[in-house]
DNA sequence: TATAAATATAACTATGCAGTAATATAGCAA
DNA sequence: TTGCTATATTACTGCATAGTTATATTTATA
């Protein structure tokens, strides 16, 4: 059977795939711009302010995000409204955050009562 | 209260830590490692083997992966054997691969009976 | 039509990092 | 000791990409 999985080897093309994902969010820019954009809808001007950033910069991170389907776009008039399109990033940020926040509470703890 | 959460900026040193975490799951060859530790303990030799890589390049994927606290290392004689030590890793990956699965998936409804 | 505003794009620079080859280090064996 | 094996590290190269400047594109307005 061709659709056989296999448990033991993941195919290259698949781990670029995931790989790439991962990526997206390897950038500080760029998750700045989704965790302002959890407030909802936002132009690019707005983002550019409340992010404090060059505009060809959030328009090059938001056109990334926008071709992975991160974000979608809603033109009006000469605005671009950008929105959070895959609520599972907030899920990847959250684990990520939980276990930071617990490995150094580990390291923490090793440290305690020494000097 | 110097605790307070505030809910609309993130601190850049914060954006800085989560973007570092997904960026060492944003690299293929660390994600073969990964998948292949996800069978239990291995050493530098069976990796290299198993993942058809170069040994410098294992045994530095490794060190990355270890000093972030994602693989522990044990070592025996003149062996190291590492083993997944953050199990979150797999919840990650989990998510992302649905989630690409999920879009692939639409995207083919998109082009269903098309032409 | 001419001008201005919002956004996107192109070209460039600089930095980070994956892969590799060579070497160092450490434990084991003869 | 001498040599062998497993792993780590160093130095280097090449490529990807974040940020920036300048420009193009699109839409609204005078």
């Amino acid at each position: 059977m061709s659709n056989m999985k296999n448990k033991e080897e993941l195919s290259e093309e698949a781990l670029e795939m995931i790989a790439s994902r991962f990526r997206l969010l390897s950038d500080p820019m760029r998750l700045r711009i989704l965790h302002t954009l959890g407030d909802g809808e936002m132009n690019v001007t707005d983002l550019v302010i409340a992010t404090r950033a060059g505009q060809a910069n959030i328009s090059k991170h938001l056109g990334i995000l926008f071709n992975a389907g991160i974000v979608s776009r809603r033109k009006e008039g000469l605005n671009s409204n950008y929105r959070v399109a895959d609520e599972t990033i907030f899920e990847l940020c959250e684990v990520v955050c939980s276990r930071l926040k617990k490995q150094l509470e580990t390291r923490q703890n090793a440290l305690a009562g020494v000097f």
